[in-house]
DNA sequence: CAGTCGATTCACT
DNA sequence: GTGAATCGACTGA
């Protein structure tokens, strides 16, 4: 008989230890987003790790900002940001308060919630596209700015939560260079996923922008 | 204050 | 594989 996932929140301590520790250990937990709607939870597949103010590829970067004062708080919470003028995209906040680490969402399999989760993903051609990539994860989520700063860890039900779910054994995580980072920000191999899910993302090297034809 | 570009996705060839 | 969409944040003058 096999034992039903653990469905004990993840608490404080388990986002407050270093990015690069947390990040693959978010793979294979279930992320449960309440919404008036109904409940989506969704399968983490993929993760990609921003190491705050060391890290060129971090928003974090260049020091605090309204945007990203989210990231220099307290671990457990929900860093959202607005880009390419249409998607979001959803972190979690790692490290000590301070230390603004944080681990992107890039991919997972909706377990719960599917139904809603089309509604909102309508391109999807499939299931496994409704969160395959970081601003498809946030859109079947139901994920915005309104969101930013939200204690993942909050006791009750709040309107994101993790489980302890199950974690992938160790030889079944893949790592190599984050998608579309630019620069000496892609060197790191800091993206992980499970090998071989079909929920995963495919991988792209950074693009730099044609620049726009003047008038 | 204008210029540049983005931790992306989608439609189309 | 290529290019457009679309706007807020950030940069540097």
């Amino acid at each position: 008989m096999i034992a039903a996932p653990d469905r004990t929140p993840l608490t404080r301590d388990f986002f407050d230890r270093p990015v690069l520790e947390v990040a693959p250990d978010l793979l294979g937990r279930v992320l449960v987003r309440s919404t008036p709607d109904g409940p989506i939870e969704v399968r983490l597949t993929e993760v990609e790790a921003y190491d705050g103010e060391n890290d060129p590829g971090s928003h974090a970067y260049r020091g605090r900002t309204p945007r990203n004062a989210v990231m220099f708080g307290p671990p457990g919470h929900v860093y959202v940001y607005f880009t390419y003028g249409m998607w979001h995209c959803m972190n979690l906040v790692c490290g000590p308060e301070g230390r603004a680490g944080g681990v992107l969402l890039r991919a997972g399999e909706i377990v719960e919630g599917a139904e809603l989760a089309r509604t909102r993903r309508l391109s999807a051609r499939n299931d496994k596209e409704l969160a395959r990539g970081p601003a498809r994860l946030a859109t079947a989520l139901g994920i915005d700015r309104a969101l930013d700063g939200t204690d993942a860890c909050a006791p009750g039900a709040g309107p994101v939560s993790l489980l302890t779910g199950t974690s992938p054994r160790v030889d079944q995580v893949s790592s190599g260079p984050r998608t579309g980072v630019a620069g000496d920000g892609g060197v790191h191999p800091w993206r992980f996923w499970i090998t071989d899910d079909p929920t995963v993302s495919p991988y792209r090297a950074h693009t730099p922008r044609r620049r726009r034809r003047s008038t």
